[in-house]
DNA sequence: CAAATCCCTACTAAACCAATAGGATTTATA
DNA sequence: TATAAATCCTATTGGTTTAGTAGGGATTTG
């Protein structure tokens, strides 16, 4: 029932360059400073972000990142799933992650874990980091 | 965001168990068999129920488990929170579990995370086993 | 006494997590 | 053109958790 502290990184990193659009590339050491990441981690969920084109860099001096899509383009639900995988609280119920498992057979508490996946899932699609940041 | 099979398990076991009342004391193996659980596994958790007072005991033949609750006064809360701890997704947000990280400074995002955390909570604490295997 | 059963602790293999290390490459600029 | 600043990329590490397994002890019933 736990985020992994890579998605809270991720997601304070994505929220710090947002809050900083408009200033060009801004560097790993500049974020882990500001929001209090060890740098050597950040980076690799920095290049984790990239890869999956959340953002955007420039190498060299005065290279760095800046995102790659406007922040209301960024639901808190696709940052988290890059990390941490599915949303659902069991597997039984995941859409994205399906695996067999003996919880299935009782469709009334799978039914409880659903509707938690599906409050879960809503909010976390319909949050963007633009809200998280006005 | 995952629950741990153990708390899958143990909830089976006392779904298992809320089914059969009043068929006096029931065997872990009878319980493993039925729910497909590994019966070894199944003992350490029974027995974290029993200590936690969901069960009553019997040893020797003819012995096992019985709820030592009605259904009704076991919310799918109090076994989750038994075997994996807190049910918020971030321990910032968590009421019994509070942790200090960087994410606390953004309000918004913390705000979120509440949000999901009430839910969660409240569905889980007002869900008890008897609504289950209705 | 034998069988069934719970009781309890220890162990293990694998995965996951948070973080660190260090070299390779690219770019701006002095 | 040398240097510094930065990303890029892989590997490694230490710790913890997870999902089980193993096995001996204690207790009760037939």
């Amino acid at each position: 029932m736990k985020l992994t502290t890579r998605s809270e990184y991720a997601l304070l990193a994505l929220v710090y360059l947002a809050r900083n659009e408009g200033e060009g590339f801004i560097s790993i050491d500049t974020i882990a400073t500001a929001q209090g990441i060890p740098p050597k981690f950040l980076e690799q969920l920095m290049l984790a972000l990239k890869r999956a084109h959340f953002l955007r860099s420039a190498k060299g001096q005065k290279g760095g990142y800046r995102l790659a899509k406007r922040p209301d383009q960024i639901p808190l639900a696709d940052v988290i799933r890059l990390f941490d995988g599915a949303l659902a609280p069991t597997e039984s119920v995941s859409e994205n992650f399906y695996e067999s498992t003996p919880i299935e057979k009782e469709k009334k508490l799978t039914k409880v874990f659903k509707d938690i996946r599906d409050y879960v899932s809503n909010k976390l699609e319909k949050t963007t980091i633009a809200d998280v940041i006005k």
